[in-house]
RNA sequence: ACGGGUGUGGUGUAGCCUGGUAUCACUUUAGCUUGCCAAGCUAAGAACUCGGGUUCAAAUCCCGGCACCCGUACCA
């Protein structure tokens, strides 16, 4: 489907006033650029910052989460469990007559069983045993090309581990699982997340900071027992409404509570952080109607996603994916458990500690030491493995070691019936993942809040998003009025706010200077504040102006820095 | 990655065809002025994407790199 361009903003004047002001640009140009590459200036890293703390203060504050802070290079083997060494690593043919490139396991799907997971030979033997040609002109194809998305490095100068700068910072957060848990308390659900950079190697960013090779993500993982999977807090928000594009049927703006009776959204927890993923961006001031969350097509879901939706919003380049929440199942867990042998489980209790009666075979090691030698140990543990009903106590066992058949003699074991106390049992823990790409939140910031009338450009950034929260101007940089401004700048500045002082040039410049900035309030000095000791504060949106006295001016500027103050509520 | 387009002060641009000291506006800075919304005056600062070639001389012509934009592909 062709996206709408209407009413969207052109990239070109985000990126000229992005620039001009500070908020972002391409890094290194002075050298000549790197592609996908973005520096943050002076407003756009406060600003940044904000956004993160607007994440956190919801994440960690509000949901109870816990925040973890990892490396960045990690080693191979985290890599191979969680699929990134194989799933970012392509194999891409190129046609020799047209120069169109493909993936070469896509043009064998269907000749191939599993063209996805062959290597490099198999695939050039296959294309040459099908005959493949270029799908556009016929044209002859290259040999497969490797092409990893994944930045490698090495550990150690020399003769060092090979290394890779993590693409995702969700793995941290999978393989510290067993510490995690424990911190939790052992238990289920406990929510843990990670802010920080990831790194893709991309073919061609594009598109500004929405498509880049060093990005930054804000990610959470949240454990679930899969037999109870609900998250508290859903109740109070499952009568409001989100907009679904759900796979196969139309958009339509539903309940949280509808869309999960309906089966539309998988489950309970999974629609909760939806709504908290539209809340968020709403406060960072998205605009709501430019929003929609879209389902997973079955064919582009990983294969072992239980649901996923992307929040995506309309933007100048169209609509644009912003946040990824998914039901990832077991799958991570179970990868890791799988790749390194931790034990990454959660240990889930009866209600009731449930009596078993069971027969068991225990092995006697006193006798099988001298008999098998360095083999007693593992034949010790199968013997204690496996399934003992109708076994006679006076007959071998046969047991097959490694394709070696090895008899166990009577006297080696005993079987006894024994009572057992099951109080729980391990699972590996389900895991929903919401995923937010902070620079393409931030780029929809800019997109959704900037207003032209004629020349003059406001970026209505709301107060806990505007980097800089007031401009502290003298009507006149003289008569002492200048004193006075710097005064309240600094006061300000000594409680925790960010204030911008400017004396130069008129009034209305200077104004207009931080309108483009999104700053939301202006606080004045003038002449009359040498008589009655009032300044007065200047709105962004409505230019209204109100006078506060300047012994009231710290507590109202602070009330209205976290919005707990309304401007037109001053009184 | 391929094809097409584009690269001039902080921003937007003129100049390129037809080679000869780079245009204009906004912005910025300093001063004067200005008594609440990009006013005015004076002055200043600031650019030819990079490398190579042709030429007495290259922003301009040729070749290559880099970056950006659009499309296809790729990717989330």
């Amino acid at each position: 489907m062709k996206p709408c361009y209407r009413d969207t903003m052109d990239p070109n004047i985000i990126l000229g006033l992005a620039k001009r002001r500070g908020f972002f640009f391409p890094s290194f140009e002075i050298y000549g650029g790197m592609a996908g590459l973005y520096d943050y200036g002076p407003l756009g890293s406060t600003m940044k910052t904000n956004i993160e703390s607007l994440w956190r203060n919801n994440y960690v504050m509000r949901e109870g989460m816990s925040e973890i802070f990892s490396p960045i290079i990690s080693p191979e083997d985290v890599f191979r469990a969680s699929g990134h060494l194989s799933e970012f690593t392509d194999f891409s043919v190129q046609c020799q007559k047209c120069n169109q490139a493909f993936r070469a396991d896509h043009l064998l799907e269907e000749v191939e069983d599993n063209p996805d997971a062959m290597s490099q030979d198999e695939l050039q033997e296959a294309m040459v045993k099908h005959g493949i040609k270029c799908p556009s002109c016929k044209g002859g194809l290259s040999e497969p090309v490797s092409v990893n998305l994944m930045f490698k490095t090495m550990v150690g100068p020399i003769g060092g581990r090979d290394g890779y700068m993590r693409p995702e910072t969700a793995q941290a957060m999978f393989f510290n699982f067993h510490l995690l848990y424990k911190f939790n308390r052992e238990k289920l659900p406990f929510g843990i997340v990670q802010l920080g950079k990831g790194f893709r190697n991309e073919i061609s960013p594009r598109q500004s900071i929405t498509r880049v090779r060093e990005f930054n993500m804000m990610e959470a993982e949240v454990f679930f027992d899969p037999s109870n999977k609900v998250w508290p807090g859903f109740d109070e928000v499952s009568s409001k409404t989100l907009r679904l594009l759900p796979d196969g049927a139309d958009e339509q703006d539903i309940t949280l509570r509808d869309a999960v009776d309906k089966g539309i959204i998988a489950n309970e927890p999974l629609a909760y952080f939806m709504h908290l993923t539209q809340h968020i961006l709403t406060s960072a001031g998205l605009d709501s109607k430019k929003l929609r969350f879209r389902q997973h097509l079955k064919t582009e879901m990983a294969h072992y996603a239980e649901d996923c939706w992307d929040c995506e919003a309309m933007t100048g380049y169209g609509w644009l994916e912003l946040v990824g929440i998914a039901d990832r199942g077991c799958y991570d867990l179970q990868s890791h458990i799988d790749e390194s042998g931790a034990e990454l489980t959660a240990f889930i209790r009866f209600p009731e500690p449930i009596e078993m009666e069971a027969t068991i075979i225990v092995p006697n090691l006193s006798a099988l030491g001298p008999l098998f030698k360095g083999k007693a140990g593992a034949i010790a543990t199968k013997l204690s493995e496996m399934p003992c009903d109708g076994l006679d106590t006076a007959i071998p066992i046969v047991l097959d070691m490694d394709g070696e058949e090895v008899s166990i003699p009577p006297e080696c074991f005993t079987i006894s019936q024994e009572k057992k106390k099951v109080s729980g049992k391990r699972i590996v823990p389900h895991v929903i993942e919401p995923s937010y790409g902070l620079d393409r939140i931030f780029y929809t910031v800019m997109d959704h809040n900037y207003k032209e009338d004629g020349e003059y450009v406001t970026l209505g950034l709301p107060v806990t998003i505007a980097p800089i929260k007031f401009g502290v101007f003298p009507l006149m940089s003289k008569d002492g009025l200048d004193d006075m401004a710097s005064d309240i700048d600094k006061k300000l500045r000594q409680k925790g706010l960010l204030t911008y002082y400017d004396g130069s040039g008129t009034i209305g410049r200077r104004y207009a200077r931080m309108d483009e900035a999104g700053t939301p309030f202006c606080i004045t000095v003038d002449y009359e504040t040498k008589e009655d000791g009032c300044v007065t504060i200047r709105d962004r949106d409505t230019k209204d102006q109100k006078r506060v006295k300047m012994d009231d001016l710290e507590r109202i500027a602070i009330s209205l820095a976290d919005s707990s103050l309304a401007f037109e509520a001053i009184g």
